[in-house]
DNA sequence: GAGTGGTCTAGACCACCAA
DNA sequence: TGGTGGTCTAGACCACTCA
């Protein structure tokens, strides 16, 4: 029929954690118990808990720091800011980032967004236009689209209030946190709107980069389309 | 001074181990010792000898096949074929892909590509030019550069043999795996050479894909830039 | 059945952190 | 000093492959 489903302990024991990950058990930037505390819990010898968080590590759930605990990952950490952002300047300076909302509608669901955010077509969505400016620069207009009801609470006045940083809204005020996200990259040529946005004439190449963002148990939450400027910039992939 | 150089003892076994695969004690596709045999070798436990693996598989360097032994990966498995091709159709349709060799000369090493390859400026490099089809369509205008001295037999009829899989030319003719690369994209207007290559009007937007392949112990081996038409295809990429 | 990788255990000691 | 994660060991048993 489906999948056998022998897994071995520390699959299960993974299983276990994530679905303390989804209820709320532990929130982004909490500690979850010592290895030894889980391996009680759980009944298995702290070799096994400590290979269940070793995958969760690796996927950057969950974040080891010696001598003080495990903790659940957030995007709040300076290390790991702008995890999901791959432009970088061609000559290597730093920048900086301003958002410049342009509007935070209620919408609904085309069949396309809604097959991919997993909702009914037709149902109520957030739609978030914005244009990201590095160095004072516009460089990418953006388009975001939420299912509504998981969403309630983002408006304007929140996005303002944490500058653009829309993973650290989620967290904070709803606690969803993205983990992986799917990215389509192909190059389309600037149309009016877009140039107007991005003060460039109509038909200059743009990197359009869509994306669909995932949280705990590969449940998609949020869609993006970027439309990037790369005369200065570039997206940097490490293929491994 | 420098970074300090206590190392666990499992690093120093992957270090031997990677030292192993460089001088060419086994090549791609061979099998490797079994942790038994690798652990009485380095005097170290079982445990031990499989971290040092576990690290190396985790970096696709090294492939475990249960109940078979641990092989040096190699860019000849189906599995992992194209392993650094990112590009899918639009459709999700199941494609052919044919290489049309276009050139493949000698020529020197300009200052830029020198630094990427860590090479002198102007010393002998291997250029080749090609252009990708997929499903007969012209997709992707490549132009690679090759360090000559380290890339000896590389030539037309060798690749028009392998079918433009440079990789596999690399792994059987002179034992070199790339084991990661790093890319840089942009969106770019196809200039008029590119523009009749791919037969499409100047202007037009273009991926640009800029690679460079690494070996064993970081070692800048290719340089790559790729023209890619996306009108009906995209670079995926998944983000963690 | 012999040999390989895969899982699990129990216990030891080390490195780091905070009070 | 006690608690945490990080390393290492030795031994057991399981799952898979192949002769």
């Amino acid at each position: 029929m489906s999948t056998p489903v022998f897994q071995p302990l520390y699959r299960q024991i993974k299983a276990l954690l994530t679905q303390g990950l989804i209820s709320g058990e532990w929130g982004p930037g909490d500690a979850i118990p010592s290895e030894m505390e889980l391996a009680a819990r759980f009944g298995v010898s702290q070799g096994t808990a400590r290979k269940a968080i070793d995958e969760l590590a690796a996927e950057n759930i969950l974040m080891r720091r010696q001598g003080k605990g495990t903790f659940v990952a957030t995007h709040s950490e300076n290390v790991v800011k702008l995890r999901f952002l791959r432009l970088v300047s061609v000559d290597g300076s730093k920048e900086t980032l301003y958002n410049k909302l342009l509007s935070c509608e209620r919408a609904t669901a085309s069949a396309s967004i809604a097959r991919m955010l997993e909702i009914k077509s037709g149902s109520a969505v957030i739609e978030i236009k914005r244009l990201l400016l590095f160095s004072n620069k516009p460089l990418i207009l953006d388009r975001i689209i939420l299912p509504a009801n998981a969403f309630k609470g983002v408006n304007a006045e929140r996005i303002e209030q944490f500058n653009g940083s829309m993973y650290r809204i989620y967290e904070s005020l709803l606690g969803i946190r993205m983990v992986r996200a799917e990215e389509r990259l192909a190059a389309i040529g600037a149309d009016t709107e877009t140039a107007e946005a991005l003060n460039l004439k109509p038909g200059t190449p743009l990197l359009s980069i869509e994306r669909v963002s995932y949280t705990y148990g590969d449940k998609p939450m949020e869609w993006r389309l970027g439309l990037c400027l790369t005369d200065d910039h570039h997206y940097m992939n490490h293929l491994e």
